[in-house]
DNA sequence: ATTACGTCCTGTCGGC
DNA sequence: TGCCGACAGGACGTAA
C-alpha cells in the first residue's frame, strides 16, 4: 500500500529498530526483485551500521557507515515486518515468514530485532549505491519536489503544468512533477480541490493551482497522522491496514453518495492513463 | 519532447 | 466448488 504516507509510516515505524543498528545474518531467497538484487549485495551490508532512515518520494534509504546507502521500494505489495524477537543464540535469522519474503537481516543494537522483506508481486526492489551519488542516480535526479516540502507549491504546478495537454490526474501522478503521490491520493486531493480529473493540467486556474496544493498536502498529512496511529501493526507481520482507508472520500466508492457538503452526486471510477480514477461529477466539473 | 501503452508478477474478488 | 476475467496503491521501456 505504498503511496507517500505509507512509506513515511514505514519510515518512522523502522526507525527506532534500525537507526544506529549494526546489520547482521543478511539472507536473500532469490536473486531478484523487480531488479536484480545489487552484485555481492548481502557481503556489502553485513556488519554496516544504519545511520538513519531516510525517504524522498516513495523511496527509502538507509545511509550506511560504509558510504553506501541501502535503498528499498516497496512497489506495490512491498512489506517490512519487524518481529521484535530475540533471536538468542540461533545462528541463522528465523525461518522464513512466507513464502514471499525475499530479504531478511537483524539488527543488533541492544539486542538483535529481525527484518524481514516480503512482495508477492516483486514490482519493489533494492539497491546499493554510493551516498555521494544518490542525488544524480537515475532513480532521483529526475524527480520533482516532496508535496510537504517548501519547493511544493501552487506556482510550482502552475509552471510544471504550463502548456500541458494531458490531464491533470494523469499529470499528478508523474513522479517528475511532484514526487510521492499515488493513485489514491490523486484521486482524493483532486475530489478536496474540487477538481475536475478530466480537464487538461495547462487549462487549470492558478486560483484552482493554489487550492490543489494546498489539499495535496492536507490530505497527505491526513493520512500520515492516520498512518501513524497504527505504527505498531504495520511493522508487525500484518501490516499494511493503513488506517486512512476509512476516510476516502472517492477511492473505492463508486456508486456510493458523495460526501460533498450538500452535493448529491454518486462517485464514479473512470479509467485515465490505464489505472482507475474516482471522482465526483457533480462538484468536481472542471 | 511529450504522450500512450504494454510489461513485470502474484493474489484476490466477483460472477457464472 | 471451480474456473475465468478484471483489477490492484508503481514505474520503466518502447513506440508513436
Amino acid at each position: 500500500m505504498p503511496e507517500l504516507p505509507e512509506v513515511e509510516t514505514v519510515r518512522r515505524g523502522l526507525t527506532p529498530v534500525l537507526e544506529g543498528a549494526r546489520l547482521t545474518h543478511v539472507r536473500i531467497n532469490r536473486p531478484d526483485l523487480r531488479f536484480p538484487f545489487p552484485e555481492r549485495f548481502v557481503e556489502r551490508l553485513e556488519g554496516a551500521r544504519v545511520e538513519r532512515i531516510d525517504r524522498r518520494a516513495k523511496y527509502l534509504l538507509a545511509p550506511l557507515s560504509t558510504g553506501e546507502t541501502w535503498i528499498t521500494h516497496l512497489g506495490m505489495t512491498g512489506r517490512f515486518t519487524l518481529d521484535g524477537r530475540q533471536l538468542g543464540e540461533f545462528e541463522e535469522p528465523a525461518p522464513i515468514a512466507g513464502k514471499h519474503e525475499h530479504f531478511s537481516a537483524c539488527a543488533e543494537r541492544d539486542g538483535r530485532t529481525r527484518i524481514g522483506f516480503a512482495d508477492a508481486r516483486r514490482f519493489g526492489f533494492m539497491g546499493l549505491i554510493p551516498t555521494a551519488e544518490v542525488e544524480t542516480h537515475p532513480w532521483f535526479a529526475g524527480l520533482g519536489p516532496e508535496p510537504l516540502g517548501d519547493g511544493f507549491s501552487g506556482a510550482h504546478l502552475a509552471e510544471a503544468f504550463a502548456g500541458k495537454k494531458q490531464t491533470i490526474k494523469v499529470s499528478l501522478l508523474d513522479q517528475r512533477i511532484v514526487a510521492g503521490l499515488g493513485n489514491i491520493y490523486v484521486c482524493e486531493a483532486l475530489f478536496r480541490a474540487r477538481i475536475s480529473p478530466l480537464v487538461a493540467a495547462g487549462a487549470v486556474s492558478r486560483p484552482r493551482l493554489e487550492r490543489l496544493a494546498t489539499q495535496v498536502r492536507a490530505v497527505l498529512d491526513d493520512a500520515i497522522a492516520a498512518g501513524g496511529s497504527t505504527l505498531r501493526d504495520f511493522a508487525n507481520a500484518e501490516g499494511g491496514q493503513g488506517y486512512f482507508q476509512h476516510r476516502f472520500d472517492v477511492y473505492g466508492r463508486e456508486g456510493q453518495p458523495c460526501r460533498g457538503e450538500g452535493c448529491t452526486g454518486v462517485v464514479r471510477r473512470i479509467v485515465q492513463g490505464g489505472r482507475s480514477t474516482f471522482y465526483c461529477p457533480s462538484c468536481q466539473r472542471r
